[in-house]
Order: structure tokens, then sequence, then C-alpha cells
DNA sequence: CTAACACAACTCCTCAGACAAGCTGAGGAG
DNA sequence: CTCCTCAGCTTGTCTGAGGAGTTGTGTTAG
């Protein structure tokens, strides 16, 4: 009958319950009623609250305990970062890179290891072997940005680099598809010119390349 | 028998999953074998593995669709900033904003419509009647920040603010109390300096106050 | 009176079986 | 060749049953 209204129940519970959630009607840390009290207050069965209530935990909303009940754990689910970045212009991410990197360079300007700095060099020194395809080329600077995110010793900004690289790949690769073969030495340079930064501890050209190294991709990306 | 060793079965499941995905065993877009192929293979009952399923998808990375099957959507989970937040100190978590506020000051400073400037500066106002309770100041300063960042036209940074944010608010109240009524005046005073220079489109200005203002706070939070 | 124990009631966890609803591809009708 | 039908597969939902853990209550020993 329902020309193309297809939600399974388990999601349209999930949605309702983080509704009254949002709405306020637990407080962080309260028992919820429990799936026996939801399922014939609902109208469904209780395997279909049970995997509504699998999924609010699965986005750690909320979370169960054998014996004791169900307890609401955040107000608000973790960000669908997917959905997000699908539905912004490339720039946005760019941008967010650009506040990301920059400030983990300075900040591995300032506090990287002897080792992680071997890290970055040896990052840096397989892009002139590992020219094949686009895909690798793209891969191997990110390995590069990786390493210098790394040395920061920032466990959140690390986090956050991937979250935004790995969401950005298929935009890069596409972008140098069509702009065919951008200045790839001029790349190279600039990340050389990081590392010296790096290496010298000099954190405020460190900050200042790899903006300006981003600044410049993203450019070149909004014009086609 | 097992002293603490309290996991879920279908718990368990979606870890093995998560861990066979991530070893590429599929690739993402890709059919994954049913319920009714794993529940029998891996010895437990279909609503066992019904709900592992739940559980992953919502975390992104799995999908389900009746009558077709299970398809791979994601290799990684979105990250629970939630347990991030908690196993990383509070300097981390500053350091990420001011990643992300030093960088949105600078785009609102370019891209500010007359409107925003003026949510901007009531924000800014507004901390010089509320100043009751340290949970209220610490909402309003950031309120405050919030509306600059929003005025950068970033959806990505938004939505990164709000993430740290909320999380950090609890430390900033419990500091605040610790160290007793810190600088309010200043604090307004370079709240001031902010939105002039967001308001003559001072860029780097706009940069380098939000970051010197938050790194005096990280650095003031270091100490206790 | 206090503290430790026993237990009942409640909760979530897991399984099995049944049927509904949706998708897919093979095969036949035109 | 195109379109239709349909069998066989998949996930979706419900129900009943029993297992296991938690919590609070009441009892009992000291």
């Amino acid at each position: 009958m329902s020309p193309i209204l297809r939600e399974s129940l388990s999601d349209q519970v999930a949605r309702l319950l983080l509704a009254r959630i949002q709405a306020g009607e637990w407080k962080v840390g309260q028992k919820l009623p429990g799936e026996t009290t939801l399922a014939p207050q609902l109208g469904v069965g209780r395997s279909t609250v049970r995997e509504a209530i699998r999924q609010l935990s699965g986005q750690g909303v909320l979370s169960t305990r054998q014996g004791a009940g169900v307890f609401l754990q955040a107000v608000s689910p973790s960000v669908d970062w997917d959905a997000l970045v699908t539905r912004t212009n490339i720039s946005s991410i760019l941008e967010a890179r650009i506040a990301i990197e920059s400030e983990a360079a300075a900040l591995a300007a300032e506090r990287h290891t002897r080792d992680e700095l071997d890290v970055i060099r040896a990052a840096l020194a397989l892009r002139d072997v590992d020219r094949i395809t686009i895909e690798t080329r793209v891969d191997t600077d990110t390995a590069f940005h990786r390493s210098v995110v790394v040395a920061s010793h920032n466990e959140v900004l690390t986090e956050l680099f991937d979250t935004f690289a790995e969401r950005s790949r298929e935009a890069m690769i596409q972008m140098l598809e069509l702009s065919g073969e951008p200045g790839t030495d001029h790349d190279q340079l600039t990340h050389a010119q990081i590392v010296e930064a790096i290496a010298t501890r000099d954190a405020s050209a460190a900050s200042e390349l790899s903006r300006a190294h981003l600044v410049a991709l993203r450019d070149g990306l909004a014009s086609h």
C-alpha cells in the first residue's frame, strides 16, 4: 500500500527514542523503561525494541547492563561525518584540514622526537619512488601528512586528521585526475620545507607552510 | 565461573565482524554473508547476529536492505569522541579547539554577514549581564565562541566546535571553580578585541587573538 | 541492634521457530 | 528481443521459552 515508505520498524523506534531523549525525558545516567515496558507501549515486539536499543548503543547514546536495565549515556549521537561530508562541499573539509594540520605542524615542531622525525623523512622519501598511479600518490601524500600530525603528540588531532583524510581521499583523486598532473615537484618542495621547519623546531614556519600548502590545494580544487 | 568477563555475545560478534571488516575481508559496498549464514557459522542464534549487525549499523559501518542483504558501508566506525575525550587530557582537547577556532575566526573575519556580526556582538554583551554562576558564565562564553565559528560559514568547523565544546564544558567549570575567579575582565577585553578584528575583516588578527586567548586558557588549566 | 546471608522479583541475554515483506535472477509468454 | 511471472533467497517482525545477572527485601546469626 504505502508506495515508498520503507523505514524499518526498529529504525522508527530508534528515531522515536532519540527524539524523546533529546526532548529531555531522561537525564544522562538515568534508567530508561525496559524493553518489556516499551514494546507493548509502542505496540511492537520485544526484539524490535531490542534492535533499536542496540542501534542507539552503537551510536553511544544508550548502554545496557544485564539484570540492571537500559541507561542513557549521552544525549546526542556522535556526528555522522560521512553524511556531513557528502552534503557539504570539499572546500569546507579542506578548511577543516587546514585548521587541524597547521596547528599540528606547529606542535610537531615543538614536540617531535628523533624517531618521529625519521618517520616523517621516510614518508617524504617514499614519494620519489612511488609515483605510479594517482591513487598511490594521494596515499603516500596522506601518509606524509599523517606522520606530521602524529608527531604533534595529540591524539585528538590525529583522530580528526584520520576522520577527514579518509573522507576526502576520493575527492582528491578525482581532482588530480581532472587537473592532469599538477605541480608535483612543487608539492614535494613544500613538503621538504615543512620537514626542514619541523626539524629546526620552527613552529610558526611549519604552521604557515602547512597552511599555504593546503590553501593552494583548496583553491586549486575550487576552480574545478 | 568467569570472574569479570562480561561481554555480551552480540558485542563479541560485532567486534569480530568489525575486525574481519578492517582486515579487508570485504570491500566497501560489497555484500556480506547474511545472518542466516553467519549465525550457524559462528555458533550463535540469528537474533544475536542481527543485534550485532544493528550495532554496527548504528556506527555507520553496515547497512541492511530487506530482501537484499547486508552491505559494507564504511571500514571504520565513527570515532567515539566521548571515550577519546575521557582518556586524553584536557590540554589535547583545548589544542583541538585552538586549531578549530583560530581558523574559524579568520574565516569569520572574511565571510561574516552583517546579521552574524550582530549576533556575535549580542553574545558578547550577554556576558556583562549574566555573571551569576560559574556555569552560566561558561555557557555564555561558549555561546560567544560559537557565534564566531558559525560566522565562518563552514558547517564542518561548526560541528567540530560543538563536539568539543560540549565535551570540555565540565572540565572548564571545574577549572574555574578551583582557580577562583580568574581574569574575567581580561577575557572580556580579549573577546571585544576579537569582535573588533572580525568587524574590520582583519583575518590574521582575529586568528591570532583567538589563539592567544585559548592558549592562555590551556596553560592556566595545565598548571592546576 | 547490626551485619551477613538467602532469596524473590526484576532486568537483559540468547535461542528457536514461524510468518511477513522485499529483492533477484531464471525462465517462459508475447 | 522485451516484458512478465514466480520460485527462492534475503532481511523484518513477533512470540515463547529458558538462562544469567542485578537489586532490594526480609530473615537470621552474632
